[in-house]
DNA sequence: TTGTAGGCGTTATCAG
DNA sequence: CTGATAACGCCTACAA
């Protein structure tokens, strides 16, 4: 009943234990012949090695994580491909870390550091801002990625790799008022969160205050779930909520694509056409914005570009070429088919 | 630079090293005056107990472990929560292992059992036949869900919970014939894997054949992709193949919802209206089919009720109240507005 | 090239 | 209630 170990194959080759931990670490000093044989026994067994003493007793494990809160977000997607095509490159094994919406990723983080001896974190979402004095306890080398930027850049002693959420924004709300839209409404996130919700509702702030149009409260639409804030759901419901006040507006913009799409089809039942009676805009870049009709104008991100240079300056730290560095990289202006002048 | 230990907080604390334990583990057997001392001396100096080294020695894990292949499917979402939210209530804890799509999940599975004293698991997505071999070193109870039935059923040793993929293929396949439709175009996945795309295909086959229509290979399109199959792209580029191809056919049915929104993409780029000129099915009932323009007439799992079902089931077999069981859920038919009859 | 022994950080056992 | 001490399964000097 008991599990077999490292002991059972190496009696049952009549070796010694370490012969068998060398064959199957792939050390060198082994004779082929014997490696040949006891791997032969292992397969034969079904012998699988316990990975909890193995991380126990390694001192060098050549491994990275990659921690991401939110993990159903498509957006994610190509990230973990490319950041997984390269830890493989470097030979170093990544384990990819789920986690939840209501924990601490810096928490989950320090733990997973002990567990197994990580060589590196890539943190994918959460917060963008966090207690230093925990951090402080990251021993290792880690990258914040995509996550917003704050204006107090300069007090920030660990990497990030990011778009400017609030500038993109900005233009964002710049491009629609450019069109000659004057009532914009905005959806976005709750703002007890430290989010990017937060920076993007600054940046369309920013717009309008600047062409000297007051901010009006009516067409500021927060989420109050905590749990899925960026679902097409929630989207549909604010823009319910939208369409049942008294508020006028001749524009939307959403802090995510998702939203957008909840809010095209509430103002599709309602029976106003997009982009003719109301323009809807989004944020990401995610493929639905593509496929999706009308075709959603959206600020797009460089995923691919971000995560390439992510992990490069993850590597780039573990070997000690840099302390740490701070990448924007500029996000784009995607304009399609749900955005256009306002009236008819 | 060492990582601080449970014998630190045993000599800075003045005790023993199994009075740290206690206290860490809620043992009864402890006083509250030194555990509270004990805590407190954790919390100052930041120590987190080393899971490898727990994992190593502990006899009693209370955990589960949750296998997903395709966590960016949507669909998975809502079961992850309840699984999550019922072993909580029982007092286990849960982690979440992502399977890659080249990965075979009853390795990763066997692996993690080892690693984490794992007392039951849950496989999500994933192939849907398995070396019995393989399935039989697995020692600890486990569930598939939401993985298709085949018909020797009989033959099945373990536990399920799933729709009849085929037959409610079949049932959607007859619905759109029933409107009147008799060119219907399909789009699947590549049938080399043992996917449940292969017993939706079949499932098509069966309604056409019981009514006498001879299957058309033309109107039959494989997903070559092996990574992410189910995406709006991969939906949009078949779409474009059969557009271009000379056959006639008056509705499509996709293998997933996500699939459907690619087509109606390509079909509504080429001038085509849905459901005027073509009907447009999918299979699953995510969130999208439904924000969609037109939503998407599909077929509805009952997810939420299959994951508690799930559950309940694998802690029933841990607490040995059963040995295995097949649940077949039924599906819904669900006629929206991407659908009607043929012609004008 | 191979085997022996010690220890990684915890928990379980058993005596106090 | 508390403290030694022996495992847990593996890796890695070190010796052979």
């Amino acid at each position: 009943m008991s599990e077999i170990t490292i002991k059972d194959i190496a009696r049952e080759c009549g070796v010694g234990i370490s012969t068998v931990s060398r064959a199957i670490n792939n050390h060198a000093d082994i004779n082929p012949e014997t490696k040949r044989m006891v791997m032969q026994k292992i397969k034969e067994t079904g012998y699988i090695p316990n990975n909890s003493a193995r991380n126990l007793k390694r001192t060098d494990a050549r491994c990275i994580a990659v921690l991401i809160k939110g993990i159903t977000n498509p957006f994610f997607s190509p990230a973990i491909q490319i950041v997984e095509a390269q830890a493989q490159k470097k030979r170093y094994a990544m384990v990819l870390q789920h986690v939840e919406a209501y924990e601490d990723e810096i928490a989950v983080a320090l733990e997973l550091i002990k567990e197994k001896r990580l060589r590196g974190i890539i943190f994918l979402g959460g917060a963008y801002q966090h207690d230093p004095e925990q951090l402080e306890k990251l021993k290792v080398p880690f990258v914040f990625s995509t996550i917003g930027i704050t204006q107090d850049e300069e007090k920030k002693t660990y990497s990030n790799v990011a778009v400017d959420d609030r500038g993109e924004s900005r233009k964002m709300t710049d491009y629609l008022l450019d069109l000659g839209h004057k009532k914009i409404a905005i959806i976005t996130e709750s703002m007890e969160a430290q989010s990017i919700g937060k920076l993007r509702l600054e940046g369309y702030k920013d717009a309008l205050t600047a062409r000297g149009i007051e901010i009006d409260e009516r067409l500021i639409f927060e989420i109050s779930e905590k749990q899925e804030p960026y679902s097409m759901e929630n989207g549909y419901k604010m823009a319910k909520k939208l369409l049942a006040s008294d508020a006028e507006f001749t524009a939307v913009f959403t802090i995510a694509d998702f939203l957008a799409v909840g809010v095209c089809r509430a103002l599709h039942e309602a029976g106003l056409r997009i982009p003719e009676d109301v323009s809807v805009a989004g944020y990401d870049g995610i493929p639905i914005g593509e496929f999706y009709t009308p075709q959603l104008t959206t600020i797009r991100q460089p995923a691919e570009l971000m995560a390439e240079k992510t992990i490069k300056l993850l590597f780039d730290m573990i070997e000690g070429k840099t302390k740490y560095e701070h990448m924007v990289f500029p996000a784009e202006l995607v304009v399609r088919e749900s955005t256009a002048k306002p009236g008819r």
